[in-house]
DNA sequence: CGCGAGCTTGACGTTGTTCAACTAGAGTGG
DNA sequence: CCACTCTAGTTGAACAACGTCAAGCTCGCG
């Protein structure tokens, strides 16, 4: 895997346009990037947050930790996304945040970041935009567990995979059953029966860990009778 | 009910504080305050949104519109609290509103509020750390819904009830058993039963639509073992 | 080559919604 | 002011939806 540098990132990315050349300089002296194993755990949720988080490679995933030992999967995100963001203004991680697949970290110190927002008011209005675009995102998921059962919520599951996260019919990330599930707000199992019966119908085909979705349409059915 | 102008907001409301004469002097001529009946609708999801919205006087509910005539309330909003900031950078409604009391709601022209944004730094942050704050609000929300079951949900909507919106033990607001089962995402007749459950157990005190804590330390247990 | 994690399927039990019927109180029009 | 209506609240019973449990399978990794 390709090893990248703060100084690369910040050349390259849309997210970096609006600063200045010593903006940027003082970006790539506060921050750094880490690597990590898929699987490991990038941020627990109620832990202190000194950092900001930009996936740079790979993939993750963040999640509420329930009582029960029930985790609900918030987003999976993908290069180059912020995570967490609501840490900006928070003292603790409200989510736990771990790598789905080997994934690059870049950490820029929480300071300067505030210091960024406060100097530069276009950049502060992307950061509104993007806390924005999150909040519509809750919305999606608390309408999906709120007032839908199994067919829906599994239907807006697939959809967000596909339309949001792999931008492809084809999904094809390293995420587990129990992973859709856990972002869906159904048992494995569930998720499982669900797959196999969509299977069954020519609604996706499944290959391994792999899926493709042949009836999008017919999701987005599911999805609205909820 | 006394009748505010938007004068006597600005110069009362800590929201406004950040503002120089002139920016004040601004937001007077672009500013209005519409009032509402109990019932009456505020805003429609889906509906084009040229305004910013601030609750002055009374209360609202703001609620997500489900597939099946479900409905879903998302917060119950006091003054003096702005209603659906996402609005800023949306051109729609993501949620509906509307009056659960008499109320007197101020509406900011959008244009002017985006242009206060950009130019005053200070107020911009304050509106980042709003937008968080909703945040962990629906993280809540979140977790409450999808891995909490009936007993934990409602906890929670009486715990935000009271913590939240009446800030005080005595639960005295205008909300119906309908509406207390939309915030936690039950039936009317869930709701129903376990408030008669809970008044029995003396764990709260009904006297028509007053709900009084008394055992608040058990319904937060209630609510962490879902 | 063996072990464990992920996957799969069926049977069963629980949870909570839905339906129905009834009561009380608030608002409305004659 | 009274009758009427409609909404809100209440309770019990039946049923459907899903989660849980158990058992077996497969595949990838050490």
């Amino acid at each position: 895997m390709q090893k990248y540098s703060v100084k690369e990132i910040i050349d390259s990315s849309k997210l970096f346009g609006k600063f200045t050349k010593d903006e940027k300089e003082l970006i790539i002296q506060k921050s750094t990037i880490l690597h990590y194993r898929k699987g490991e755990s990038v941020a627990k949720q109620g832990a202190f947050a000194n950092h900001i988080m930009l996936v740079v490679e790979g993939l993750v995933k963040t999640y509420l930790e329930g009582a029960n030992e029930k985790n609900l999967i918030i987003e999976f995100v993908t290069p180059t996304r912020w995570v967490e963001l609501a840490s900006i203004y928070d003292a603790n991680f409200s989510l736990s945040v771990s790598a789905i697949k080997d994934s690059q970290i870049m950490f820029i110190e929480k300071g300067t970041f505030i210091n960024l927002i406060t100097k530069n008011s276009a950049f502060s209005s992307e950061i509104i935009q993007t806390l924005i675009e999150s909040q519509k995102h809750y919305f999606q998921k608390i309408t999906s567990l709120g007032n839908k059962q199994l067919h829906g919520r599994f239907a807006d599951a697939l959809l967000y995979l596909s339309q949001e996260v792999a931008q492809s019919a084809v999904v094809d990330l390293a995420v587990t059953r129990k992973e859709i599930g856990e972002y869906a707000g159904i048992s494995t199992e569930s998720a499982i029966r669900l797959l196999s019966e969509l299977n069954h119908d020519g609604i996706l085909k499944l290959d391994g860990k792999v899926i493709i979705i042949l009836k999008e349409n017919l999701l987005t059915k599911l999805s609205q009778i909820g």
